[in-house]
DNA sequence: GCCAACGTTGGC
DNA sequence: GCCAACGTTGGC
């Protein structure tokens, strides 16, 4: 079992939208790192889902992967948003998974939180801020867990 | 709205 | 293959 963690805008999407949706295509990453974790992403995962964008910023919430990875097919459509040229159904550069919904925290676990907690320094949400797909260590996991619940 | 961080693009 | 220019993310 892996864990990761995914953002998200709130006002795009958000984890009461995936609450509502129960699961979703986790479609439209374009960055080659973010892609790699998806294409590693497992059945069963647990994964962090995390508002950025927002007052506070923080994690909100967990899903898990209901799908692993398959290609993305909004970069196929021209007129998407997400189009890529360079991605092809014949050699597919870009690839989603489904996230299943699993619930929402009672309180938002907020970036000043995470930053504050020294178990926590280490995560790759603090060392690299703009991966919008990222790992994330069964401690670190286990950590907000319990914040979670406090 | 500003700006730092950093990934991507493209000229050479 | 280097690197400057540019675009995007996301915290503040």
């Amino acid at each position: 079992m892996n864990y990761w963690l995914i953002k998200s805008e709130p006002e795009v999407f958000s984890i009461d939208d995936l609450k509502v949706q129960k699961r979703t295509h986790w479609d439209g990453v374009r960055n080659y790192a973010a892609r790699n974790h998806l294409k590693s992403m497992a059945l069963g995962d647990e994964v962090l889902f995390y508002h950025s964008n927002a007052e506070p910023p923080g994690v909100v919430g967990m899903a898990k992967v209901c799908k692993t990875a398959y290609p993305d097919p909004t970069a196929f459509d021209a007129k998407h948003h997400h189009y890529d040229p360079k991605s092809k159904p014949s050699s597919p550069a870009w690839f989603m998974v489904d996230m299943a919904f699993v619930k929402k925290f009672k309180r938002v676990i907020g970036l000043p939180q995470i930053k504050a907690e020294p178990s926590l320094k280490n995560m790759v949400l603090l060392r690299i801020g703009r991966l919008s797909v990222q790992p994330v260590s069964s401690a670190e996991f286990k950590v907000i867990c319990q914040l979670a619940q406090q």
